[in-house]
DNA sequence: TCGACGATTGCC
DNA sequence: GCAATCGTCGAG
């Protein structure tokens, strides 16, 4: 399968996150082995002024990955107990990220990181590079359909943010 | 330094 | 309905 590059990530947040689904996210492990899962959900982290992205509160040791150029991995701990994938995207300071909320089989984004043993120490993993972490294209190229709705968890960011259908779902 | 809170999950 | 559990960030 033919990893995604550079160009693919460098996009708006919008661009980007609703043609992440139907990717195939592959994960190798220490021992060699290697799993794909088909992405079937996603959701836009857009830019400072977006009260429900975590760069709304500026750059911050945290955030500071989401102002690097597309393709670098943003892993942050929620709830003291789950950790977030997100891929960064868009161009060199200009702070985005796609939430990585479901795989084939994997329903909610705590239990991606858990059964794909992504932890703390993926945080800045560059996904152009890594050996253990990147994105495919599938090697069907069917047409996909997608479904956009309200991102989900994120009411504390006003009705207006909230509502936008930043979330995206493979039919 | 301290305390409130969270892009969730699973059990009562 | 609600507890678990801890890094992050803003207040003091």
């Amino acid at each position: 399968m033919r990893r995604l590059t550079e160009s693919f990530y460098v996009r708006d947040v919008l661009e980007v996150a609703p043609e992440l689904v139907g990717k195939i996210l592959v994960r190798r492990f220490d021992d060699g082995r290697e799993e794909c899962y088909v992405i079937t959900e996603t959701e836009a982290y857009r830019g400072e002024e977006d009260l429900a992205c975590h760069a709304s509160k500026g750059r911050t040791p945290r955030t500071e990955i989401m102002y690097h150029r597309g393709g670098y991995v943003y892993v942050y701990l929620i709830y003291g107990m789950y950790w977030m994938l997100n891929v960064v995207t868009g161009h060199d300071g200009h702070p985005q990220a796609v939430l990585i909320r479901g795989l084939e089989g994997v329903s909610g984004p705590g239990k991606i990181t858990r059964r794909l043993q992504i932890d703390k120490s993926f945080y800045g993993e560059d996904l152009l590079y890594s050996n253990r972490l990147w994105i495919c294209e599938p090697e069907s190229i069917g047409s996909i359909e997608i479904e956009a709705y309200p991102r989900i968890g994120v009411d504390y960011a006003g009705d207006y943010w909230k509502n936008l259908p930043w979330r995206f779902v493979k039919k």
